[in-house]
DNA sequence: CACAAAACGAGAGCACTGCTCTTGCTTTTC
DNA sequence: GAAAAGCAAGAGCAGTGCTCTCGTTTTGTG
């Protein structure tokens, strides 16, 4: 895989690279239905029939953007994961970072993160090549219940209402799937504070808050808590000093 | 207003209705990014550039179907909740009816769904003549609680963390721009239940539940009535027969 | 080294899009 | 009845994704 390679061959991953580059800038700034490959062969000095050879198609292209996406917010979750104190360490406190890392990535990159969590395109259907990517938020929530549990810091989950048995049937299968050690009853409480999460998330990105609430982080923080503590996540919330500032509402005219 | 019309001035009306029709089964079908005036015109036997007569752009087209969707959602809901019973019944119940409403009409209308709650269109920003039609879904949820509030079937909120400042402002102002007579913690907790609700549809609609949840209306009750018990809402659960009934992931190839 | 095979870049072209402008025609209004 | 306004149609512009062809360059192999 990492054998030398040929000029030819070295040329092709580094073009394959830049135009995925200049794409992505486009994507930030224009959003994915303005992302226009002539555009990106324009500014790139090449005929559009060119970039062909390197992407078969436009959805090719933005699948390549996705998986990148998925990866950048996964790996920012992971590292404020990892920054958050030892797997031994309180609980919400390490829940809290990894909210604030998502909610943070996604208010940087509102236009990708609307290409990973928004409305689907049209006639795309997302490839398995981002399951895995798409995956790395999600594990990097339930390692957080994981090692609350393996730790002892994790309490009782906020309310137990008999899990209804497609529910139960979903939760086991997930837990087997993941080889996540919960009972049901924490992991379907955990997948629930996870579509919560992106809820909050998208909502906010979305513009959807714009005349609602204006102490966004406040807001965030506050469910975020709500949220870790209907796991039965133990510890201090950290209040001070979100991750993100609150900013003034981000529409336009 | 209602004065008699010409036949021109009816003809206008008839066209501009028309347009709006076709273009919302276009919607319907292919989605927003599909949606092409030529088409439309095409479909109707008209030139694409008579079209320009009745919506002077795009973007303005779809800021009408915008408020359809609006409207068609939020009659829904309001439709629902008036069938949920009395507002001194049990406020569980119609809180249900609506959360159920809501995403009922999501999965019947997908695409004009995510017109309304998915990614913003790039250069497109929602004019002020949408503001009206969108309040409609968190008005019915309002009257939920107010009417509970009225009639001694509100209990605590659940969880009162002690708001923080910001948040107290939000409620506050809400509380008197809408005339909701609720203590300010208890607006915000109807505002984090009203943000949740449309991220626990949007997550369902946009796909996002593939191969981690299957038995969604479950899924769906249950995230509904931890919300209406975070509210303090009181009554029993009607757990049978959800709104809308199990069906197999929606995904293509 | 020579040569066929593969990869490549550029250009022309197709069908499509939103939108504008001009040209006639019809309806309304004075 | 004449002037004004509304209207439909067609041509046209600039842009899009994508395909095909045609020379050129690089590659692997006999």
């Amino acid at each position: 895989m990492s054998r030398i390679t040929g000029a030819r061959e070295r040329a092709r991953t580094e073009i394959t690279a830049a135009i995925k580059d200049e794409a992505r800038r486009q994507l930030a700034e224009e959003g994915a239905g303005r992302l226009s490959l002539r555009a990106v062969a324009r500014t790139l000095g090449i005929a559009s029939s060119a970039l062909y050879r390197y992407y078969p198609s436009r959805d090719e292209l933005l699948t390549a953007l996705i998986v990148d996406a998925y990866d950048a917010l996964g790996a920012d979750a992971e590292r404020a994961l990892a920054a958050a104190g030892p797997p031994a360490g309180p609980p919400l406190v390490r829940w809290q970072a990894v909210c604030r890392a998502v909610r943070a990535w996604a208010l940087e990159h509102p236009h990708e993160y609307a290409l990973i969590y928004g409305s689907p395109v049209p006639g795309y259907s997302a490839p398995l090549v981002t399951t895995g990517p798409a995956a790395r938020v999600g594990l990097a929530l339930i390692a957080v219940a994981r090692d609350a549990h393996a730790h002892g810091t994790l309490g009782a989950p906020g309310s137990p209402p008999a899990l209804p048995p497609g529910l139960r049937a979903d939760a086991e299968r997930l837990a087997a799937e993941l080889d996540i050690p919960l009972p049901a009853p924490a992991v379907a409480e955990l997948v629930a504070a996870w579509v919560q999460l992106f809820g909050l998330v998208s909502f906010e990105v979305f513009g959807q808050l714009n005349r609602v609430v204006d102490a966004r982080a406040e807001f965030f923080d506050q469910a975020v808590v709500r949220l870790a503590r209907s796991l039965g996540l133990t510890g201090d919330s950290l209040s001070g000093q979100p991750a993100v500032t609150e900013r003034g509402s981000s529409e336009g005219s």
